[in-house]
DNA sequence: CTAAGCGCCTGCATGC
DNA sequence: TGCATGCAGGCGCTTA
């Protein structure tokens, strides 16, 4: 399940490879996935075109095309992209083939919970679906104090407050788990009821997990390039994640689970308070 | 307005 | 062994 950090991993191993290529032809295999893929739009705007730029936002993947026409991709929960030359076996569920100059990127989706949108030239600022979208939490935008402003006019916990993409994007529910763990916060506090010093804690854990998990990635990215034309997530040691029962890394004692609305929630009682 | 509930979808783990 | 059930989760829509 990607979240930010794959998204970003798989951005960065791709830009190089797509940058200034024409996207020849676009094979839809399966246009059933959030929302219908507009075929139609495919063809017009982004088949034949050339590849300007490969950005990102939040978890949506952008490509950004040179008659200013663009794509917006999810990778929902079981999204990949793999970048293939014709040889390599048709998976299971590979619903879109971008076929490039002696390459394919092919867009595969179990789940079909990812979307591929098309925006008309000149139209991506106004993309609905890039609207309502808060800050990067990697970048500069994303202080202490944009956390402590939400959280301090809502009555929700700051768990809740923390995966919710319209104040800061990009966490997942594994990486609110784990932010939460190294800022030692309980997640079912009240937003509210957090002190400065514990907002400072938690901008700070959000941005450290972050960070580390995209080196983990980038280590990933020779693989991708070479061997398995798919990068290989979730090498990263989870501190609580999935860890119900098992002790905690920090005070040995067992790790508990709870349901946040409808959510599995990791934590350490004693360390998370 | 806010916040929670729901449904989408398949693969995998678990239980009898 | 085989089948049924439940869980995983981002996000847009619906409901309270």
């Amino acid at each position: 399940m990607p979240e930010l950090p794959e998204v970003e991993t798989i951005r960065l191993s791709l830009e190089p490879h797509l940058t200034g290529q024409v996207i020849k032809k676009i094979q839809v295999l399966e246009k059933r996935l959030r929302w219908p893929v507009q075929v139609a739009d495919l063809r017009k705007w982004i088949e034949g075109r050339k590849v300007r730029a490969l950005e990102r936002r939040a978890k949506f993947l952008i490509f950004l095309m040179e008659n200013d026409s663009a794509m917006i991709l999810h990778l929902g929960m079981s999204g990949r992209l793999g970048w293939h030359t014709s040889e390599k076996l048709m998976e299971p569920h590979t619903h879109v083939i971008f076929h490039l100059s002696g390459r394919q990127l092919r867009y595969r989706d179990p789940r079909r919970f990812g979307s591929l949108d098309v925006v008309p030239p000149g139209q991506l600022a106004e993309c609905a679906r890039l609207q309502n979208l808060g800050v990067e939490p990697l970048s500069e935008k994303f202080t202490t104090q944009i956390l402590s402003t939400y959280a301090c006019s809502s009555r929700r916990c700051i768990k809740n407050i923390l995966i919710d993409a319209r104040v800061v994007v990009g966490l997942g529910n594994i990486y609110a788990n784990e932010a939460l763990f190294f800022a030692g916060i309980d997640p079912g506090k009240a937003g509210s009821a957090l002190s400065e010093a514990e907002f400072t804690r938690l901008h700070r854990a959000i941005r450290q997990v972050l960070k580390r998990a995209l080196e983990k990635g980038g280590t990933t990215l020779n693989d991708y390039r070479n061997a398995h034309g798919e990068p290989g997530f979730f090498q990263m040691e989870l501190a609580v994640y999935g860890r119900a029962g098992e002790p905690c890394r920090k005070c040995g004692l067992p790790i508990h689970k709870v349901v946040i609305t409808g959510r599995s929630t990791f934590f350490c009682p004693a360390c998370q308070r």
